[in-house]
DNA sequence: CCTATAACCGGGAGCGCTTCCAGTATTTCG
DNA sequence: CGAAATACTGGAAGCGCTCCCGGTTATAGG
């Protein structure tokens, strides 16, 4: 049971020293470069096989330069949002496409300014080969850093207000104007909108989205009303729309929390859904099979966007040049509309 | 418009040269190193200042042969798992912790085979100074390597059958017990439980705690039914149970969202809660205030749990000896028993 | 068979930092 | 005031790798 005596890694020198060639040979094998005759990569593989040898990431790093490490940085001034299982769900679709490359992920939950200065620090000290940023506000110090920085960067989710110079966000106009299209086809005239949280670019679009398709229509906004993208605050929201315009038959809702809550207020004030009001959601989370009636809702894959914010890290850190990318949405129909 | 082209990061050299003094020197007034005269450090000091200088991280790491990194690892076959808030919980607490020092958190989801070399890799290759393990098996080659790395390692819930050297665990067999205690103090005496997934280590644990309660107030188990944690699983749960033991008049459940579709089968069932029948869960998710009745549970603090793995990997790492750790749990009481 | 070309090889200079050590300046104290 | 202790200092040797470059050997071509 005594713990196993940690033997030293063995090292390139040595790995040479045994394969009877120089040092830069054993390089040459190890990184696949051309000008090695089939008798030193053998020796050297085979070297390397007995010894065991595994490159140090540090030491290679400080020659190349590259430090096979990419990080994650969720800035907000609330750690706990980083609660939201939308982060789970991004992380594992970086950590999906990762998985096949020899990049690591560092995880950065800037919320304190200390924490902040701690990953301006990072970046500035080259600590990482590249850097994907969520939820950052337009007035963020960071924004400044990461472009003076000169590092590969993508955001995810479009700040409002700044466009940065890549980026990959879900179609959230799109989505939403799906979604109000869909109701206006249901034959609904009297359409609300529980919107999200203004300055939001997700709940702003997403407005947006339902204002265009209301004018396309010939409709006007029947009821608006701002909701914090949560499950009482949508309810809230539906009180004050049930107030303002009793008469209305359909509400388009920014996200599947604010659904779940104004459905639960409208079954309560007596109105059936979808006969007397029609409700749709966004995002698509699990919470919409659960609903009563199960929530009709704008699926977005956010899976997806983690996964192509990285495959669009990894290019731009190629050298490769991007331009940003916009995930398509799509209305998944079930029983609320 | 134009990009500020990336100046580069002076170097300790430069430094050294601006202030005066040798390389030498400026290093040890940046470590804080004695033996350094008051003019000189304040020559080095400016200088740093002026020139914005922040030492690199990756020579630093080579020199040192620590790089400053410590990882948190999720190894899991089915990634999808890393959804689950409890996750999120954990790396809040943690990075917490971390913010006040200046090391940074690599996040390694290791389902695949290739996940996990990946890992393997990344401690042979000392690409990190210690590592946080999560959600481990028994037989996951990774405790193997982890041992032999040598490296600061520990585990965040004791995994079963394996008493690895440091870990942090949740105290389940104490809160079991205390909520098992509470049915009986209501003068429950018909006491069924849906305990968690067997193999698992909380699962098990729970269970243990309720048996040991059982046995300590002279009752036998009435109905023990096991459920996979989720929602679904304790709905089925109940329903056995309401077959097999129709008269029992309370039941201990290993999680709230078991305890969640246990109390809608009840009351499906026209069993009033907790008039017939008492029902406790275990964790204090959100979901325990909005079930209906709102839910007594057993509270755990997972963001607890991930400080207090953190706080015993950076005494390892610093050297300190530590031992492991159990943390309390707590009876929060609500509608349902 | 001899030269032009290409394939291969190892020496060595970094990458940017820490740290040991021998040497010099400064105290301290008998 | 001189010797022993002490505080500083900078040179230099790493840490383990990459990669340029001049030199050597194999291949081709005339």
């Amino acid at each position: 049971m005594a713990a196993a005596t940690p033997r030293r890694q063995p090292t390139l020198d040595e790995v040479a020293e045994r394969a009877g060639v120089s040092r830069s040979a054993a390089s040459r094998v190890i990184n696949q470069a051309p000008h090695v005759s089939r008798a030193t990569r053998e020796a050297v593989e085979r070297a390397i096989k007995e010894m065991g040898y595994l490159p140090n990431r540090t030491a290679r790093a400080l020659a190349t330069r590259q430090t096979g490490i990419v990080a994650l940085a969720v800035s907000h001034d609330d750690p706990e949002l980083f609660a939201d299982p939308f982060y789970a769900q991004i992380i594992v679709g970086v950590s999906s496409v990762l998985e096949d490359t020899d990049l690591h992920l560092l995880l950065c939950l800037a919320s304190s300014g200390r924490g902040r200065s701690r990953l301006t620090n990072l970046l500035r000290t080259r600590g990482v080969d590249g850097i994907m940023l969520m939820a950052m506000s337009e007035d963020d110090p960071l924004n400044r850093i990461v472009s003076q920085a000169g590092l590969p960067a993508v955001y995810g989710g479009r700040p409002s207000h700044f466009e940065p110079q890549w980026y990959v966000d879900s179609d959230n106009l799109g989505g939403a104007r799906l979604a109000t299209e869909h109701l206006v086809g249901l034959g609904r005239t009297r359409i609300a909108t529980i919107r999200g949280v203004l300055g939001s670019e997700a709940g702003d679009a997403r407005y947006r989205g339902y204002r265009e398709a209301m004018v396309m229509a010939g409709l006007t906004p029947h009821g608006v009303v701002e909701g914090d993208f949560t499950e009482a605050g949508g309810a809230a929201a539906m009180r004050t729309l049930l107030d303002s315009h009793p008469d209305l038959d359909a509400v388009f809702t920014a996200s599947d929390n604010m659904a779940a809550g104004a459905l639960r207020v409208l079954t309560e004030a007596g109105r059936s859904v979808p006969g007397d009001v029609a409700v749709v959601g966004f995002d698509n989370l699990g919470i919409a099979e659960r609903t009563d009636p199960p929530l009709t809702t704008v699926h977005q894959s956010i899976q997806a966007l983690g996964k192509e914010m990285t495959r669009m890290l990894l290019a731009l850190i190629a050298g490769q040049d991007r331009t940003s990318v916009i995930l398509p949405t799509r209305l998944v129909l079930r029983g609320s509309a």
